[in-house]
DNA sequence: CGTAATAGTCATGTTACGTCA
DNA sequence: ACTGACGTAACATGACTATTA
């Protein structure tokens, strides 16, 4: 059985964390879709907005310093930009894999509406073009289960809105509705975020929430490769817990939505547990295996004894034995102590040992 | 300062898929 | 080809914490 337990240790930042600005860049480009505010430094996806905070070290929250930097905001803020991009087969066209690319299930088969798919089109919501989308077309490579903005056949669509007057961002980086009438616009927002993000899920997982959908899909389970696994493997050694960061980076290496990572590293610490219990487990059971043994030569020891006592009454008369464990040896040693007792014909010393190794 | 709302992470248990003997 | 066992990705749920209004 193979436990590796990796508990206590440092965690070692990650050397890939230092290319902050590329990593912000592809955080909404993970998500699929991306949602800015105001500012330069607004464009993050409200939905992602507490990704901001990361664990130092010790475990504890703090702030980032990107946020406290974003005290000095653009003075002239952009509209807010919604891009919506699920993975709704409908919106988009098959990306073409690179040669070197992996192909991912949720991209090729459960994404893209291919001929003969029971996959109901998805109405695409209000379609307005962005005239530029600057996150996206960084021409970093796609990353599985994000979209091809860019392409003009893709028939991507996006929304372009103004949300610039409705939110405002705190000294932490959270984005919250300015004003109280804005709250209620706020919340219908939200909604559609989350149920567009659910339904992402849903579309990359080949299946709906449930089971089985509507149209009979269920859901397709990626098979991570030997490289990824490994690679997280190593990172699970060096920290058994992700920060948002850290997760980012490793989605981003690995070609994963950070869902998958996050969940991937709470299988393994289960996995770890799991480990860790049966090998307690293990050594429980040779423990109590051991004790009974140990149980059973003292009941026989005492069957001895009584029986001695009874066909030497005399013997009673001896000092206080009391019974002792040997450091050494792990047996047990009579040592006797000095009583009162008037008849004892033969003395014996205060405790002296008679147990010989 | 206390409280409610919100969001994130985690542990835990379950489900369902892929693989293999 | 079929099947059951097994590993594991993905999900659901509740608890907990941090942050903000």
């Amino acid at each position: 059985m193979e436990l590796a337990l990796s508990l206590g240790d440092t965690p070692k930042p990650f050397s890939i964390l230092d290319h902050h600005n590329r990593s912000q860049q592809q955080k909404m480009k993970d998500l699929g879709f991306c949602m800015g505010l105001g500012n330069r430094n607004n464009l993050e996806d409200i939905h992602f907005k507490n990704m901001m905070r990361e664990k130092d070290d010790d475990g504890h929250r703090k702030t980032d310093e990107r946020i406290s930097s974003s005290s000095s905001p653009d003075p002239s803020p952009p509209p807010l930009q919604l891009d919506l991009l699920p993975f709704s087969p409908v919106l988009r066209s098959p990306p073409p894999p690179p040669p070197s690319h992996r192909c991912f299930p949720w991209l090729s088969k459960n994404l893209i509406a291919e001929p003969g798919s029971q996959t109901k089109p998805v109405k695409p919501l209000e379609v307005k073009p962005l005239a530029a989308v600057s996150d996206q077309d960084n021409g970093e490579e796609p990353v599985a289960g994000e979209s091809s903005p860019n392409n003009s056949n893709s028939g991507t669509s996006s929304f372009q809105m103004d949300f610039s007057s409705i939110f405002k961002r705190s000294n932490s980086g959270r984005l919250f509705p300015s004003r109280k009438r804005d709250l209620e616009l706020t919340t219908v927002n939200l909604e559609l975020v989350d149920v567009i993000e659910r339904d992402q899920r849903a579309c990359s997982r080949g299946g709906g929430m449930s089971d089985e959908d509507e149209n009979g899909l269920t859901r397709k389970k990626l098979r991570l490769t030997k490289e990824q696994s490994a690679f997280l493997e190593d990172s699970f050694k060096e920290h058994s817990t992700l920060n948002p960061k850290q997760k980012q980076a490793l989605a981003k290496q690995l070609n994963l939505r950070p869902r998958q990572v996050e969940v991937w590293f709470q299988n393994r610490r289960a996995r770890t547990k799991l480990k860790q219990t049966e090998v307690d487990c293990e050594y429980l059971k040779r423990c109590c295996e051991t004790l009974t043994d140990e149980n059973r030569r003292l009941q026989k020891e005492l069957q001895e004894l009584r029986a001695l006592k009874t066909s030497q009454p005399f013997y009673m008369q001896m000092p206080a034995t009391t019974l002792t464990m040997c450091p050494s040896c792990e047996r047990v040693a009579t040592t006797t102590t000095t009583t009162t007792t008037t008849a004892t014909p033969r003395p014996q010393p205060a405790t002296t040992g008679s147990h010989r190794h």
